[in-house]
DNA sequence: CCTTTAAGTTTGTCCTAGACAATTAATGCA
DNA sequence: TGCATTAATTGTCTAGGACAAACTTAAAGG
């Protein structure tokens, strides 16, 4: 087996570091430091590549670059969540249940796992199993991802499984077809689907019309999507893992480009922390985004 | 409705176009000319973003950018496909019935297509609806994306509601527990899985035990997976808008990060003109990935 | 002592402009 | 007409500079 090499494009590919910021760090730090091949391009080995990985996600757990590749990468292991950390002891009865099926994934026990969620779907019904079952496993895979002690693959393959999951519960209610019409999506580098299923399974449970689009739609195409389906509400989904900065750019981007008559709805984990946008409604919970129907619905009678 | 601007990042996002080619294309062909802010950055204004958006189209379908920018606007709609020119009339009996879901697309009913749909997968069986109905209407769709005649946020929606029928068709099969272990995703930058369902809905006939990662795994992820699911096949799926020359270096990379037993199959729109790459089987049509499963456990009966 | 304001660091993204390799088109020649 | 060579086209890489926004730390005030 030889020893893989990466160049610039495929270390961006293979991280989700930008090649400005690997050519940044470079200059700054002194790290990454690449070889380089005939034509003066960088070269980066493996185990580069691999301690770029583990300082990524780091960071997105929170911690500061220029602490992270200062540190040794033995001692890097060690750092945690500040999730994790700032939620401590939450082990309450039903989170032995979640440790459980976190348990079956790390043993990449599909099977199993699947059989677990289908019979807790069937015991607390759909409501339920996404308020307190795929949610906070959601969670709490996210912030193992976080720790390293869930691999990536085994993040996909929960995320795939459990997408199955959702997607044929929803498929088994009866088509929706009173008011609001709500199209549902996400914005181009927002590719989690799962916060969008969720919130779709609620809105269908109260029969409102649900048009699921998929992730990744481009601003311009989320406007003509809406009109062309007259829809009355747009639902948005920021996971926790999308650059916090850029999210009211986008929202008030997508606000001009939207008719003033549709309203704006956006949830997800990366939305909980936001300032109150102009035209915008920000679902900080499954609670909330359900009273938003609810409320909806009202606002429409005397009209 | 104010006028929106773009930023460079913003146009990335919604063009597709990389930041170095939008500002190479400045440079050498003069086009996009986007204003200035106040600190010297372009900023883009929604026309030529959407003239970009319409470049891109053209350019995935073939055409040359050169040209494409060269040509006044008015103009470029009349570009064709490629594609649609190389295969010209090919209306069979078939044809027009896929017509026929297309413009269910087109005319944005989702209840009447998912119903058009259930009933040729009941009538056809699941390889049959497979074969004669996703594959070709998958095509028709991404030719019809190339010339116009759909939206972008309708070819979502055609992928989002083929998706969850194919789900829910493998989910219905019997959970396959004979060998071989097949590990289906694709690479990063490959967002599309619709040709991995309908293969996985194929092996899954078969009886074969897949893997469903989702899209988008690291390479080194990969090998990681294949290792801790001790499969015996990684299947990816390339599709014809993936960027051709990127996909031998990356089978290469893949296969020296694979174990040498594990056998790596590659399939979709993308590899059909591939050249042979060693330890790399190219399937190039769902018969072939057929076959490539009975000789796999016809190689193993020996052993 | 705690809170708020101000100054200082850190960090990502944008900028220009040059070089070159890889692909595609066009030419000449058999 | 078919093939080989030359020419044009096009994307991606390189370098280092600039700056604004986010975060930290220090200072001032209640």
């Amino acid at each position: 087996m030889n020893i893989p090499r990466f160049n610039i494009a495929a270390v961006e590919r293979d991280t989700g570091l930008s090649k400005d910021v690997l050519r940044m760090w470079e200059r700054r730090y002194g790290f990454p430091q690449p070889d380089r091949d005939s034509n003066g391009e960088r070269c980066y080995p493996a185990d580069q590549v691999e301690r770029l990985r583990l300082i990524k996600r780091l960071m997105d757990a929170g911690h500061r670059p220029g602490k992270l590749i200062a540190t040794p990468v033995e001692e890097l292991a060690g750092f945690v969540s500040r999730r994790a950390k700032a939620r401590p002891g939450n082990e309450s009865s039903d989170g032995s249940e979640l440790s459980d099926l976190l348990a079956l994934i790390k043993q990449h026990d599909s099977n199993g796992f699947q059989q677990a969620m289908q019979q807790r779907l069937a015991r607390q019904g759909l409501q339920r199993f996404v308020q307190d079952t795929t949610a906070p496993l959601t969670f709490r895979v996210g912030e193992a991802w976080e720790d390293g002690s869930v691999e990536v693959f085994e993040e996909h393959l929960f995320t795939e499984l459990t997408k199955r999951l959702l997607r044929q519960a929803i498929a088994g209610l009866p088509s929706g077809q009173r008011s609001p019409r709500i199209l549902l999506t996400s914005v181009p580098d927002e590719p989690h689907v799962l916060g969008l299923l969720m919130v779709e399974a609620l809105f269908a449970l109260e029969g409102a019309e649900c048009i699921p689009l998929g992730t990744q739609m481009p601003l311009l195409e989320i406007g003509r999507a809406a009109s062309a389906h007259r829809a009355n509400v747009v639902a948005l989904s920021f996971s926790v893992a999308f650059p916090q900065r850029q999210i009211p750019g986008l929202l008030q981007q997508l606000r001009m480009v939207l008719a003033p008559e549709i309203e704006l709805w956006v949830g997800g984990g990366g939305v909980q922390r936001l300032a109150p946008i102009e035209g915008v409604l920000l679902l900080t919970s499954f609670d909330s985004a359900v009273s938003a129907l609810t409320d909806w619905r009202l606002a429409q009678v005397p009209a």
